[in-house]
DNA sequence: ACGTTACTATACCGTTCGGTATCGCTTGGA
DNA sequence: TCCAAGCGATACCGAACGGTATAGTAACGT
């Protein structure tokens, strides 16, 4: 199945005759997901996107700038994601926390193709403060942060702030775990835990 | 406080002559968690332990044999203090568990100096399931998951293989965040969120 | 028909990587 | 006294790294 997506992948890939920026930035972000930042040269990354090392050094002054517009790549999808799942509650702040984690565990947590949040890979792979790519790492999570606080106040939670820090917690443990664990890890019991906490944090039992 | 105790560090590998291996293998693990695996060369940790590469090589076969050696001892250290927590609390499992957690919150999410699971960070660092440091990791995961649990069953708790994999996320977490948050982040919420799902698991409100 | 632009291809740069070979010194036990 | 083991120093290996230079080509609007 997994292997008939990418099939199916790389066809539209060739097919639709993209134009050598974009071949170079996807292959990037693969490759940096799939194998780790430092494990992929810019040679690789060129040779499997049909190109050459020179092409992706016209578009990305370096390495270190590609690696940080693949991560702020993947920020803009984590927060579309993130929009689509609570769109259709808007306004009920209980429902969008619970439509995320429940969404969480189905689209991140079971897919067995996932390997970890790729910004936080990232801020394992990149502990020097001033690279390009780990200020994108840091400005994400404490977005996530606070958009998960929110919620938990808009929700009218005792202690907001520490429920919120609770679901942190919980959903980065989770993808953390599945980068360990295969079928049946602990990120099984996320969307479940996420229910219990909010529970207790609105007095109920 | 911190560059005064690296400084007596420094002084005591100095001063009580240890062979070469020992101080290879403590700069290894030093560097590997301060900055990365891949990041630190073979070179570097010979002449960070003030010897050379040959030395180095003469107690080691490769570089990923000396990597998995050095995610052993962390692993080794981890149920030092684990057991080191418990001890106190022997046949009481929910305070062993709050004890844990308490532990947890003061000794690793309140140090400035820490960048995470060291065990964690080698998972992203490491993907090829064959790497001997890798194997260390994955048993490693799955004792601390099996710890958890029987720790939940013992004390009673409804659902308990279902809590002790919600206790996993959450100090699992907490290390992911401690890599990106400096102070006051979310980790100092996991004692609290941990006796929150304890409760709840126990059917107290 | 023109020059411009974006592309492929290839060779090259200096550096660093993991790992090895060699040699001379020190040390300690027999 | 002797010898063997452990060690430090250094030079070296082939490969890969990030990044650059150059040259030729296909498609473009004017």
């Amino acid at each position: 199945m997994s292997a008939k997506a990418a099939q199916k992948h790389d066809e539209q890939e060739k097919l639709e005759k993209r134009c050598p920026r974009d071949r170079i930035f996807d292959t990037a972000r693969e490759l940096f997901y799939r194998q780790g930042i430092h494990q992929v040269g810019v040679e690789t990354i060129a040779s499997e996107a049909g190109t050459t090392k020179m092409s992706l050094y016209r578009h990305f002054s370096s390495k270190d700038e590609l690696v940080a517009e693949c991560l702020c790549e993947d920020v803009r999808e984590f927060w579309s994601w993130w929009d689509g799942v609570i769109a259709p509650h808007a306004g009920n702040p209980r429902k969008q926390l619970e439509a995320l984690f429940d969404a969480f565990q189905n689209d991140t947590c079971e897919d067995e193709n996932a390997r970890g949040c790729p910004l936080a890979n990232a801020a394992v792979e990149l502990p020097e403060p001033q690279h390009p790519g780990r200020q994108v790492v840091v400005k994400y999570k404490a977005e996530q942060r606070r958009r998960l606080r929110e919620l938990c106040r808009q929700m009218g939670a005792s202690k907001p702030d520490q429920l919120g820090d609770a679901l942190v917690l919980l959903m980065e443990g989770s993808y953390v775990s599945g980068l360990v664990f295969c079928a049946d890890g602990p990120d099984a019991a996320v969307a479940e835990a996420a229910r219990t906490l909010i529970r207790a944090h609105m007095g109920e039992c």
